[in-house]
DNA sequence: TTGTATGCGTTATCAA
DNA sequence: TTGATAACGCATACAA
């Protein structure tokens, strides 16, 4: 027997089960879970009665009996470098609120740019029979490994923005290469001729596309490469100021800097203003990924956006895809988000150069 | 028979779990729970050897059915208005750090400022059977209904940052009375005699304590409240142009703004320099958040920072001990965070006034 | 269309 | 110190 006794018409607390729907109706359990499912052998008139009960007593189903029994849970595993800035919360915005319209919760995880850290959310996220796992890397992830064990298990796995190229993988990506295209485009269209660029950890897909969309562009203009004008960096801002002071340092010093992050690019405006250096007149500047403060300082900052709630989105759908195409083994898919350029004061001159 | 056959030695992926452990080492389950969960009656031999079969196997427990079994899982849910700025993406940022130090994963879910949302939220949250719910107030919540069910569950409750007042509940606040009074102390000492204030909803509390600092500040210096220099809104950027805008109407205009948001004191620091108003000089400013912004403009905003992080940590501390303290029926705390005020240019001159 | 019985992987109760 | 066994709440194969 039961320590705490059957409700009936008894009001009181706690879950109710579906054994204590099944009870009160004078049915099975197999009915209840059938009308509760929406199973299609089931007498409408019995249907009804369940579901009608349920509202009454307000059945609620339990996840964890469910998953247990399923061996899957509704539930994402989201891993992100960390939950700071414009980017990363914004993404997870975005992808709590598409997960949540179609059934599902989000549980969050950081890696803290460490890849230690990634492995352990990996089998955190797995222990918990999460349906599937989004992922961003950390800075220092360079393989694949931990991950082989979350497609052995048939879970669903999406990466996004920062992504293992190569690989065949399902991924949600902006075209980095083609913002950083524009965007220097943009740049030596004002009539910039030697423009630099602050350039990211070249093993990250995105730091590495962002230059070379700075790289076509300086060849669709036949311009030449001149390496010294590319410095690399993590970009942030202090190293912004640092770079920008490399650059003026050269004997001929650039006209114009396209950096691959907006914290750089703040630096460098800094330093610029504090040496009495013109933006843009003297120096144009662009930075990447449209963070809020580059509509604030003066001038305004020329950004690239790089559609966080649409990456969000389109990564939790490109999910389930994949759990609706389960029956096919490899499916794959990679979608590709368009870049938004942002123009701004920082990179606008009326063409005198 | 089991689908899948037991392996012994074999190498084959997919969980292992307790049972197989014990078929292993020809012990009992209980044998193998005991070993793993550290109980007390258990031979030392056994249990290494149980451990160290576990980690050769990899042994992952699965969460999904001791989570069942116990009726409690290692998830935390926490509700929060939305995931972007400064503030929220922050104290996800410590809670999620705290949270898994403690061995617990988080869930998180938005309320879109919808008490609405906030009630499904609550029983998602219930459904997937958290071990606690940490909830920041969504703009529109004014009662305390939905999280009854939470409590009569027996599943620790905390609030952060925006709480319903006079409830004994369990909560994390800032200390923003404080926050705000010391900033408009700090107006006035800076020589400012007509403070005015860029006021939040009056029923969420951090915008009502912000507006009492503000009036203790005033009382302090034996100034007398003018209604007329307290702008009510939602505190956005635009608000905080028509409001600067309707403050310089006046006949006898303030010589400094406390804001109880950050984006309202941006905006009228806009509307002053388009309008050739010196800040500090003229009027000066001073806003709450320390939004990353604030170091930008020009001049730098003052500020009183949120300790947002600190909040995040603080509040699953509450919920560990809300936990440990299951026997004492009520535990009730309220935890009271010190704001720290960055002072910047826009609130420091040379006191000529 | 409905019901019976079993198992998902743990933990807890009781007996040995 | 150990083991056998029964739940936790749900879903399904199979029988009726």
């Amino acid at each position: 027997m039961n320590s705490r006794n059957k409700k009936t018409a008894e009001v009181s607390d706690g879950p109710v089960s579906m054994a204590d729907l099944a009870k009160e109706l004078g049915v099975s359990m197999t009915t209840v879970s059938r009308a509760l499912s929406d199973h299609y052998s089931i007498g409408p008139a019995t249907k009804q009665k369940v579901l009608k009960l349920a509202k009454k007593l307000n059945y609620q189903p339990n996840q964890m009996a469910a998953a247990l029994r399923k061996g899957k849970s509704k539930l994402i595993g989201v891993i992100v470098p960390y939950i700071e800035g414009r980017f990363f919360p914004s993404v997870v915005h975005g992808i709590e609120t598409a997960a949540r319209k179609a059934g599902f919760s989000v549980i969050i995880c950081q890696s803290n740019e460490d890849v230690a850290h990634e492995r352990k959310n990996i089998e955190t996220l797995l222990n918990a029979q999460v349906a599937g796992i989004l992922v961003s890397l950390s800075r220092n992830t360079r393989d694949f490994k931990h991950f082989e064990k979350v497609q052995k298990r048939g879970v669903p796995l999406v990466f996004f923005d920062r992504i293992l190229e190569g690989d065949n993988v399902n991924a949600v990506v902006l075209n980095d290469r083609e913002g950083a295209y524009q965007t220097t485009r943009h740049l030596l269209e004002q009539g910039c001729r030697r423009v630099a660029h602050f350039a990211g950890l070249q093993h990250l897909n995105i730091y590495k596309n962002r230059r070379q969309g700075y790289l076509d562009a300086l060849r669709s203009f036949d311009l030449p490469l001149d390496e010294e004008l590319i410095i690399y960096s993590d970009m942030t801002l202090e190293q912004g100021v640092a770079g920008m002071k490399q650059l003026l340092a050269l004997p001929n010093p650039p006209d114009g800097v396209f950096a691959a992050g907006d914290s750089s690019i703040l630096g460098a405006l800094q330093l610029l203003k504090s040496r009495g250096i013109r933006v843009p007149q003297d120096i144009a500047l662009a930075g990447f990924s449209n963070e809020g403060f580059t509509a604030i300082t003066e001038p305004m900052l020329t950004s690239v956006d790089q559609r966080c709630e649409e990456m969000g989105q389109a990564t939790v759908r490109l999910f389930m895809e994949l759990v609706e195409a389960k029956g096919t083994p490899f499916y794959q898919r990679q979608v590709v988000l368009q870049p938004q350029l942002f123009i701004r004061e920082s990179s606008l001159h009326s063409g005198k150069r």
